[in-house]
DNA sequence: ACACGACCTTCCGC
DNA sequence: AGCGGAAGGTCGT
C-alpha cells in the first residue's frame, strides 16, 4: 500500500472536525442507517444512495453509491475543488463567523445550475445533510458560555450537530423508538427496508435499500407482517399512521410542514397514530426545520433533574405541563438553537460513549456500585 | 390535569 | 442460569 488513500475513489470535502465528528453523529440515535464497516468508515443510505464516508481534522472523505453503477468504481468525474471564501456569511443573523475552518462554498450550485456536475449534487447534499451552512462552533461556543454544565461535558463531545433527515423516515423510525431501545430500533429499521422498501445497489457485498414509501406501508396487511417480524405493538402504530396519511393528505404533506410554525407542526404530527409529545419533537427537531425543538425522553428528564431543574427530582411521572416546561426551560438557557445543544447532553449521556469522558472526569453513570474485584 | 397500567420484544445487570 | 427491569413512549382509563 502506498497512497494513504487506496482505492483513490473516495472524493473530499473540506470540514474542519470541530463542525462535524461523524463518528458521533451518525451513532447518536438520531439516524439508525449508519454502520462502522471498517475503523472510522461509516456506511449508510441518504435518501436512495448509498454512501461511504470517514474524516480526518480537516477533511470529509465520502464516495457515492447509485442504482446502476458498480460497487467498484463510482461515477467517475473530474475534480472540482470547493473556491475558498471567506467571507461566506452565516445565514443566521448575529453570529459573526471568526472561525478558521474551511468552509463550503454556498452558491456552488447555483452558479453551476446550467450544467451540473455529478460533484455538485454530492457536495450538495452532504451540505444538506449534515446542515454545514450552521456554525456549530459558534454555537457551542454560544452555549458554553451560557451553561456551565454544557461547556464541561461538550469539551468531551465536540462537532455533533443535527442530520438534516428525510422526514418520512425520520417519522417511522421515531415511532419505532417508544420505550425500546436503540439497537432494537436500528434492527427494526432495517427490516422496514429490507422487506418493503427499493433496491438501492449491492456495495462490498451487502445489498442497500430505500426507506419504504408510505403507501407501501399502508396495506392491509402490513400490521400483521410487521407482527411476525417482531415490531410488537409497533405494528400498528406504523400502519395505522401510513393510512391516515395516505388517505387524508399528498404525498408530499410532511416535506409541506417543513418551516411552519413549530407548534403547528408538533400539532400536526400528533395527531398521528403512535405520535405523542416525545416523538413529535423528534420530528420536528430532526426533519422539520425547528432547531429549538426539545425532545424530552427519559435521559432528558434525568439531566434536566441532575442538574437544570431541581423541583423535577420530586415529581412522580413526567406530565404534559412538564414536559413543556422542560423544553421552555432549555430554550431559555440555550437560545433558539436549544434543540441541537440537547442532542451534545443526550449523546454524552448514552452509555455506549461514556469513554468518551476524559479519564479524570466523573462519569456520572457509573452508580460507584463496587470495585471489580 | 394528573396518575397508572398495559403494551411487544430485546438487552442488560445482578 | 435465570429473572426483573429498562429501553430516546403512547394510549386508554
Amino acid at each position: 500500500m502506498s497512497g494513504k488513500l487506496p482505492g483513490s475513489a473516495w472524493k473530499s470535502f473540506p470540514v474542519c472536525i470541530k463542525e462535524l465528528r461523524i463518528d458521533t453523529t451518525l451513532a447518536c440515535g438520531q439516524s439508525f442507517r449508519w454502520k462502522e464497516l471498517k475503523p472510522g468508515e461509516w456506511t449508510g443510505v441518504i435518501k436512495d444512495e448509498v454512501w461511504k464516508l470517514k474524516q480526518t481534522s480537516t477533511e470529509l472523505f465520502y464516495q457515492v453509491f447509485r442504482r446502476g453503477t458498480s460497487d467498484i468504481k463510482p461515477v467517475i468525474k473530474k475534480e472540482i475543488l470547493p473556491v475558498a471564501t471567506e467571507k461566506l456569511k452565516d445565514s443566521s443573523k448575529k453570529r459573526k463567523n471568526t472561525t478558521t475552518c474551511p468552509q463550503p462554498p454556498k452558491k456552488l450550485l447555483l452558479e453551476l445550475k446550467t450544467e451540473p456536475f455529478i460533484e455538485d449534487l454530492d457536495i450538495k447534499t452532504i451540505q444538506d445533510y449534515f446542515q454545514l451552512n450552521i456554525n456549530l462552533t459558534q454555537l457551542y461556543k454560544q452555549w458554553s458560555e451560557a451553561d456551565s454544565n454544557f461547556e464541561e461535558i461538550s469539551t468531551s463531545f465536540p462537532g455533533i450537530r443535527m442530520l438534516h433527515q428525510d422526514p418520512v423516515e425520520n417519522l417511522f423510525s421515531f415511532i419505532c423508538s417508544s420505550n425500546n431501545h436503540i439497537s432494537r430500533i436500528t434492527s427494526m429499521v432495517n427490516l422496514l427496508c429490507v422487506n418493503f422498501g427499493e433496491e438501492i445497489c449491492e456495495v462490498d457485498g451487502q445489498m442497500y435499500y430505500q426507506f419504504p414509501a408510505i403507501y407501501k406501508l399502508a396495506a392491509d396487511d402490513i400490521e400483521q407482517k410487521l407482527r411476525d417480524l417482531g415490531f410488537g405493538y409497533r405494528a400498528k402504530y406504523i400502519n395505522q399512521t401510513s393510512k391516515y396519511i395516505v388517505n387524508n393528505h399528498t404525498n408530499e404533506w410532511l416535506y409541506s410542514l417543513r418551516g411552519l410554525p413549530y407548534k403547528d407542526v408538533k400539532k400536526a404530527l400528533m395527531k398521528l397514530c403512535g405520535v405523542g409529545a416525545k416523538v413529535a419533537d423528534c420530528v420536528c427537531l430532526m426533519s422539520m426545520d425547528q432547531p429549538g425543538s426539545i425532545p424530552v425522553d427519559t435521559h432528558v428528564w434525568q439531566i434536566a433533574a441532575r442538574h437544570y431543574i431541581p423541583k423535577l427530582n420530586v415529581s412522580k411521572s413526567l406530565t404534559d405541563k412538564l414536559y413543556d416546561e422542560i423544553g421552555d426551560y432549555f430554550r431559555g438557557l440555550w437560545g433558539e438553537y436549544a434543540g441541537w445543544a440537547h442532542s451534545v447532553l443526550f449523546t454524552a449521556d448514552l452509555k455506549k460513549f461514556q469513554d468518551k469522558f476524559d479519564s479524570k472526569k466523573k462519569v456520572k453513570k457509573s452508580k460507584s456500585k463496587t470495585k471489580v474485584k
